[in-house]
RNA sequence: GGCGACGUACCCAAGUGGCUAAGGGGGAGGUCUGCAAAAUCUUUACGCGCCGGUUCGAAUCCGGCCGUCGCCUCCA
């Protein structure tokens, strides 16, 4: 199995530091507005990769902090004299709702960082100690670069091209060098009731310190993989190296992991820009969750990917075909033989889908071997008759996969207010009229189904019914 | 200026030296059907941004050009 790393950007074999168990750390949300699908894009690519390794049979540790303390936030606050967990909170709430409704596997731990203010003080000052970093006049903390040689290795900056920027005068934290980083800022009045008393002063964290501390508490000072959007490289985790291996003096983390982003007619999506595609919009807009979830997994994760309203359109009715399948398969019969060449199918998919996703999660082959599955089988089956153990066979391996898609057997919310008794009633009356050749009734039954969300369909013996 | 990604059919998207260039959506045609719908089957790029080069052989390697996008500032 292999996966490309940041770090040395090009694919590697990947090789957990305890044999069969893997320790992921992912940069999670930023709780001052809600998520939208560019955010989610890159958390179901954290859940691909999770649900991948646990399949081949990995355990996996995986922390995903929950960021609920910024400027940004402390600025609101302020500004409407909340608490920051009053302000957080329903962002907070929206957040796990929205990892729900797109069916991703929540991670062990999300530590917040406002309850680990202790630990990232614990690590600043470890910093201080050792001479890398220093306090300025209003009290605030900064990471010396300088004392750092391996600094920009993740983002391969060399430190003579980088030029003070000229935001360094309007800098409201004075500070040495451009690239110096804070680690804590000093506390202002204008911060109103956000702030820690703490040995180091008065004050909250820089943004990046709580990664650093809230992963070695958690996963230990290094572990296996740590994922983010390529937005994060520099400066967030090209940061977090710093301040990580400048305080432990060990290596930081093997393997990088960076989502590309979801762009939006050719523009990159973010808050900032108010460009924003929300969950609960779409779900709103009649999409299906597991049409959201499908578009979002089914472009490589290092291939940025343009979000479109066609490319929902398209994957629902991809999905459809799944339910399909899934819906021809109750037509078996109970001869308890089983068919050879089903197994053979069977297993080659499974073993294909695995070789695709060895590649660095190569979804695009592996959906495709799916896709190649369902033909073969439905082929098999225009001249043959499948047994009842074949479609148990090829259920199975189906659910193999899903374990990972995570989208083939979620069922819609429709699904559960289907009155069947009603429409087998109907169903019944409906035949009646077209053996009386009256085509007329039978039609307008069908229609007026249709209407609640049933589909009729005819079929040599007899008629059942698909919910829309 | 520094670092980086990408350009494959109408749309999305695999493929990184060698069988007839995966797969999904869409289009076209057939089967089934009372008719529909659905389903299913078949079909849909002699060419992979452009121009050169290396090679017996390139979408795939090298060089140049054109185009799109991202990071370097809060951002998944």
């Amino acid at each position: 199995m292999k996966f490309y790393n940041t770090f040395t950007r090009r694919k590697e074999v990947f090789k957990p530091i305890k044999k069969n168990e893997v320790k992921l750390y992912s940069c999670g949300p930023t709780v001052y507005n809600f998520a939208h699908i560019g955010n989610f894009r890159s958390f179901i690519f954290v859940d691909i990769l999770k649900r991948y390794l646990k399949f081949k049979k990995y355990k996996v540790k995986h922390v995903m902090n929950i960021t609920d303390v910024d400027d940004k936030i402390i600025k609101k606050c302020s500004e409407n004299n909340f608490s920051l967990e009053e302000y957080t909170d329903k962002y907070k709430k929206a957040f796990f709702d929205d990892l729900k409704t797109l069916n991703i596997q929540k991670a062990d731990i999300f530590p917040k960082a406002t309850a680990h203010i202790s630990d990232m003080v614990i690590l600043i000052q470890k910093l201080l100690d050792k001479g890398i970093a220093y306090k300025t006049d209003d009290g605030s903390i900064f990471f010396n670069i300088n004392k750092f040689p391996d600094y920009g290795k993740l983002q391969k900056l060399d430190k003579d091209q980088m030029k003070k920027g000229e935001r360094v005068e309007t800098d409201e934290y004075g500070k040495d060098s451009a690239y110096d980083f804070a680690l804590w800022k000093g506390y202002k009045p204008k911060d109103g009731d956000s702030y820690w008393d703490t040995e180091i002063g008065k004050g909250r964290p820089g943004w990046h310190i709580e990664c650093s501390a809230m992963s070695a508490k958690y996963l230990g000072e290094t572990f296996d993989i740590h994922t983010g959007g390529v937005d994060l490289i520099f400066p967030h985790h090209e940061n977090e190296i710093a301040q990580s291996e400048a305080a432990n003096g060990k290596k930081f983390v093997n393997y990088w992991m960076h989502c590309e982003y979801l762009g939006l007619k050719d523009s990159k999506m973010s808050k900032s820009l108010g460009n924003t595609v929300y969950i609960k919009d779409l779900i709103k807009k009649n999409y299906s969750a597991r049409a959201i979830r499908f578009v979002l997994l089914s472009v490589h994760y290092r291939q940025k990917l343009n979000f479109s309203f066609e490319q929902l359109d398209s994957a629902e009715k991809t999905l459809k075909k799944f339910d399909d399948f899934k819906y021809e398969l109750d037509n078996v019969e109970n001869s308890n033989v089983e068919n050879e060449k089903i197994i053979d199918l069977s297993n080659k998919m499974l073993q294909n889908f695995e070789n695709s996703m060895d590649d660095d999660l190569n979804i695009s082959a592996a959906l495709g071997v799916v896709f190649t599955f369902l033909k073969q089988i439905n082929k098999f089956k225009s001249t043959n008759k499948l047994s009842n153990l074949d479609r148990e066979n090829i259920i199975n391996s189906l659910k193999k996969i899903d374990n990972i898609l995570g989208v083939i057997f979620l069922k819609s919310e429709k699904d559960n207010y289907v009155d069947e008794d009603k429409i087998l009633k109907k169903i019944e009356e409906r035949n009646e009229a077209r053996k009386n050749k009256d085509w007329d009734k039978a039609d307008k039954i069908r229609d007026e189904l249709l209407k609640s969300g049933i589909e009729l369909v005819d079929r040599n013996d007899g008629t059942t019914y698909k919910i829309k």
